[in-house]
DNA sequence: AAGCCCCAG
DNA sequence: CATTCTGGGGCTT
């Protein structure tokens, strides 16, 4: 095994992980709705699924997307509460979220009822005058446990301190919302989720350096690990390895032909129970959208219909938010036989003017042109003329105009050295007209190429030659054609550059690279939202080598993976 | 910027 | 597998 990726051991263990997840979050939420759903078994339904349920209905065997008929059987008194409008579940996670916050800045949600913390700080405080009890549970595993991993770099204290920390959050979670949690801690993401699930519902469990290659081998497969996927999943099976230390016993060059240099050494990372990717302080969605699913559409009014409908429901969603959106996005899934039921999407911009003083509704003006719009990109996807059978239909806004926006940050604008990410900002806000008129949708056909995997039952060893010819593709990407564009190139040195100007003391004050009269003239929540930027970029860069721009089949876009590996069907 | 893919709960 | 109803992020074009 090649170390070259990992970062001084010491570091590994420097910061102080916390994992929040809220038990059956969706049932909780019903439960503070109607307390007489206390104590009956209890689902939450969307369509014609359960979704999630109770502890009460777990025990009879009632699974997450079960059939609610399959679950019926079980459990003839299952008591079912309509979960698929998601609002009330939304509010209480942002209360979870606010009510978190006031122990560090860096909280980042995962869906609506998990959420990251990073306490490092608080912990290191806390160990002047803490004592170092452990509360909750530690994972132990006495045969694996391996003494020469004992860690005195003092993380054994910071991540007691991180029990006594995660106790307290779940304890204010549940006297001031009345939810129960369960927490992980350990001193990285990974693990800090991984571990938290092992003692449920309502407890929590913190991972120390020795029982961390316990713990993963008592993993079953790498399907285990966040961040490995299905499709990865898929991929490395072909090899004939699944469990974590068979991965790691695998030749890691065979490894890169398959997967490629970044997405190999992430998952190698990941088995070795090595994740450095920072917490990162979730602000305001980069998206809102809904979408509807329905057994059969079939004609453009009852599109028309189901359009308007989110619409407005959505509306209310985008001005609770407070940002003005600039681009649409319409999502549509077609009846397709075929089973793999994929979505298709177009966007277009919209102009900012329809949102200007405008307070939960639309006027009707810009409503109707708001549909126009939407009916635009319907047709883009589904030809009106021809029958068509709709099973799926989605808005969604994105592309906010507002100042604290993620992307478009006012710390960017004001770091005088990051020249290049403000110039593009300047460059987006110009291009925002104010022209009203509906954008120009070509009349290009979308000719959709059919690549269905029929014709595998005709070869007679289909997988291999798939698989073969993936290896192939992988090889002639894998070398000097996918060095990255001369542009790219030139960005990411001048995002370096600025990053090694900046020095690493723990300031509070205004960051290195603001100007400190412009900074003291600001509000206090712009001045910390700078200081938050500057700490998350901070982050980023110091781990850039291995968490940035990995995605793990980047290069083979046209048809997935699978297409190569996967053929029975 | 749009479209497609992968991942998460 | 996806099924529900979302959301994030990366790459190619």
């Amino acid at each position: 095994m090649d170390h070259e990726n990992f970062e001084n051991p010491m570091e590994e263990h420097s910061r102080t992980i916390i994992h929040i997840d809220i038990d059956c979050f969706y049932a909780q939420v019903e439960i503070l709705k109607n307390p007489n759903l206390k104590n009956v078994p209890l689902g939450i339904q969307q369509k014609n699924i359960v979704v999630t349920s109770n502890y009460i209905a777990r025990e009879y065997g009632i699974k997450k997307c079960m059939q609610i008929v399959e679950a019926k059987k079980l459990c003839p008194e299952l008591v079912l509460a309509n979960g698929e409008d998601l609002k009330d579940y939304r509010e209480m996670s942002s209360k979870v979220h606010e009510t978190i916050r006031k122990y560090s800045q860096a909280v980042e949600k995962l869906g609506l009822d998990e959420n990251f913390i990073d306490v490092s700080i608080l912990a290191k405080e806390k160990l002047v005058n803490e004592k170092f009890d452990i509360i909750g549970n530690k994972y132990e595993n006495l045969e694996q446990e391996n003494m020469n991993e004992l860690c005195y770099c003092g993380c054994r204290q910071r991540l007691s301190i991180g029990t006594q920390i995660a106790n307290e959050i779940r304890q204010k979670i549940f006297t001031d919302l009345g939810l129960t949690t369960c927490a992980g801690i350990s001193y990285n993401k990974m693990l800090a989720k991984l571990v938290g699930s092992t003692h449920k519902p309502n407890q929590q469990t913190v991972l120390f350096p020795e029982n961390v290659q316990g713990f993963l081998r008592s993993l079953k497969s790498i399907r285990s690990i966040p961040g490995i996927g299905y499709k990865t999943y898929e991929v490395i099976k072909t090899l004939g390895i699944q469990t974590i230390p068979e991965v790691l016993d695998y030749p890691t060059d065979k490894l890169q032909e398959l997967l490629g240099k970044e997405s190999t050494a992430k998952i190698v990372n990941l088995c070795r129970g090595y994740d450095p990717s920072p917490v990162k302080s979730s602000g305001k969605p980069l998206s809102i959208g809904l979408e509807d699913s329905c057994r059969n559409i079939n004609g453009k009014s009852e599109v028309e219909i189901k359009f308007k409908q989110l619409l407005t429901r959505l509306i209310e969603l985008v001005a609770k938010d407070g940002r003005i959106p600039t681009t649409l996005k319409v999502t549509v899934r077609k009846f397709d036989k075929s089973q793999t039921s994929h979505r298709e999407q177009k966007q277009t911009s919209i102009p900012p003017s329809i949102f200007t003083n405008f307070t939960s509704t639309l006027t009707e003006k810009s409503e109707k042109k708001i549909l126009l719009i939407i009916m635009k990109l319907f047709h883009k996807i589904v030809d009106v003329n021809k029958p068509f059978h709709i099973t799926l239909l989605g808005l969604s806004f994105t592309k906010f105009l507002d100042r604290l926006n993620n992307k478009n940050t006012i710390a960017s604008f004001l770091m005088k050295n990051v020249t290049v990410q403000a110039v593009t900002n300047l460059q987006n806000n110009e291009s925002i007209t104010m022209d009203d008129s509906v954008p120009d949708t070509s009349l290009r056909r979308t000719n959709i190429i059919e690549t269905d995997g029929s014709e595998s039952e005709v070869e007679p060893s289909p997988k291999k030659s798939k698989i073969e010819s993936f290896f192939a593709k992988r090889r002639c990407l894998s070398s000097p054609m996918d060095s990255p564009s001369p542009s790219k190139l030139r960005v990411a040195e001048l995002r370096l550059n600025s990053m090694e100007r900046i020095n690493e003391n723990e300031v509070l004050d205004c960051p290195p690279g603001v100007d400190p009269t412009v900074f003291s003239e600001l509000p206090s929540d712009v001045q910390q939202e700078i200081v938050n930027d500057w700490k998350n970029n901070q982050q980023t860069s110091s781990s850039a080598s291995v968490s940035r721009s990995q995605s793990n089949f980047s290069k083979n876009n046209k048809n997935s993976i699978l297409n190569y590996l996967i053929t029975d069907k």
